[in-house]
RNA sequence: GCUGGGAUGGCGGAGCGGUCAAUCGCAUCAGACUGUAAAUCUGACGCCUUUAUGGCUACGUAGGUUCGAAUCCUACUCCCAGCA
């Protein structure tokens, strides 16, 4: 079980301080959580992750399901001693790789449609969009059922199925604090119809997975509904209603960032306010303000750890791009305001060999930098939050 | 000195008569990445031109054969291997 402290609102946004309590440890709120997809935050160790100043991280069902396999990680006593990480955990329920490994994969986009992809597809709220998805239409590796979805593992081909009891089940013997229910994320490419169709599924399996829990995890209900103000509303207003932990903020944002704070509006005034509101999937250091401003005290997002392992760090001088053969020259630390350790050890030219050289370090130490310089701007706002200045 | 092999764009290396400004890899540059099929993907990469089915200069050097040569022939220069 969990518990939420809200220590502070904002009065000049709609930000809050706050406490989740697990019985792993606390959680300062707003805070970002990083992911750890296979058990793991992609090259770094446990006790380093520690290091970073992360407070929780988020781990993948339908990814442990495939590998190693929910047996493995229960009988090594959860995921907390099988990972070495003494602290708060969540998994994801494998309801996003409905959209990443069906929809997002076909068309090639992300949650987010970016100005290319819009003029190319549309956005599925133009009539004459050609590419939008329809009521009815299945990506081409999965079948979505009113059950659950048959997956084609990205892995071997095969077929895989999970439905929200599975998703449960396993995130069950998974063992993380905060568990999600098992949802359809939605392409921003699905049209009116069918995203309001997958709606009512996901509302259906959110009741399923509610009744289905047995443990004493924290549940956390996902709100859905795409780019569309009433279903958004709907959404929110229906998982809400319902007795969950927390609440997961999920699916596409449409074609820009106006309408993703647009859309946090939309759904926050639908949730109870004393329970904590995680978005999901959001975290480019340029959206973090806005979402924290709009209410969101936890979310989770692949930026700086995947763009550590394509080069980038992200400074106080801004984004920096490691692949490129300048910083060979440059003798400064990564960046000379941060107190990181890498920061305080190496400097550009070696991390810039290293990343050239196909060096695995240089992606360690990216991403070690990565999620200190996140955590530790997050804990600045926190700090300005507890000021009254956010 | 003789015999054999070779010289291709920043590098390595394909091509062996036309569809070759030249496959591919590396390097370089640019772009992408938002609940991780991602240490990944895309594009540019002789010069000029905003673009092209555009122009120019190019496959060691100099000639030649041919309607047409990176590709065939001759000479030269250099490199490599084996033998003296």
């Amino acid at each position: 079980m969990i518990e939420f402290e809200i220590l502070k609102e904002s009065k000049i946004s709609q930000a809050r301080l706050g406490l989740l309590k697990t019985s792993h440890g606390i959680v300062e709120t707003p805070c970002l959580v990083p992911v750890a997809t296979q058990a793991v935050v992609k090259t770094l160790t446990s006790e380093e992750a520690e290091q970073t100043k992360s407070q929780i991280l988020i781990a993948n069902t339908f990814h442990l399901h495939l590998k190693p396999g929910e047996a493995i990680v229960k009988s090594a006593g959860g995921l907390h001693k099988f990972m070495n990480w003494p602290k708060p955990l969540m998994t994801d329920s494998g309801g996003f790789q409905v959209f990443s490994l069906g929809f997002g994969r076909d068309f090639g986009t992300g949650k987010i449609l970016t100005p290319h992809q819009k003029l190319r597809f549309g956005t599925g709220q133009e009539e004459k969009s050609n590419y939008s998805i329809r009521k009815g239409q299945q990506p081409k590796l999965l079948k979505i059922t009113g059950d659950g979805v048959f997956f084609t593992s990205p892995l071997n081909g095969e077929k895989i199925f999970l439905g929200p009891k599975e998703s449960i089940k396993i995130q069950e013997s998974l063992g993380a604090d905060i568990i999600f229910t098992f949802d359809e994320c939605t392409s921003p490419m699905a049209d009116y119809d069918y995203t309001k169709k997958s709606l009512l599924k996901t509302h259906c399996w959110a009741k399923i997975c509610l009744k289905g829990k047995k443990s004493d995890q924290a549940l956390f209900g996902i709100v859905q509904g795409g780019k569309f103000k009433d279903l958004r509303k709907e959404s929110a207003r229906f998982i809400g209603s319902l007795p969950f932990d927390g609440f997961g903020i999920g699916g596409e944002f449409g074609d820009n960032k106006k309408i993703m704070v647009e859309m946090i509006n939309w759904v926050i005034k639908e949730l109870p306010e004393e329970k904590p509101r995680h978005l999901l999937g959001i975290g480019r250091l340029e959206d973090i303000a806005k979402i924290i401003k709009a209410g969101i005290d936890t979310f989770d997002c692949i930026v700086p750890t995947r763009y550590a392992r394509h080069g980038a760090a992200f400074t106080s001088e801004g984004k920096l791009d490691f692949a490129r053969m300048k910083f060979l020259k440059d003798k400064k630390p990564l960046d000379k305001k941060c107190s990181c350790f890498v920061c305080q050890n190496y400097r550009r030219n070696y991390i810039n060999h290293l990343f050239r050289a196909g060096e695995i370090t240089a992606l360690k130490l990216l991403t070690f930098h990565n999620l200190y310089f996140f955590n530790n701007e997050i804990a600045k706002i926190r700090e300005k939050i507890k000021k009254g200045k956010f």
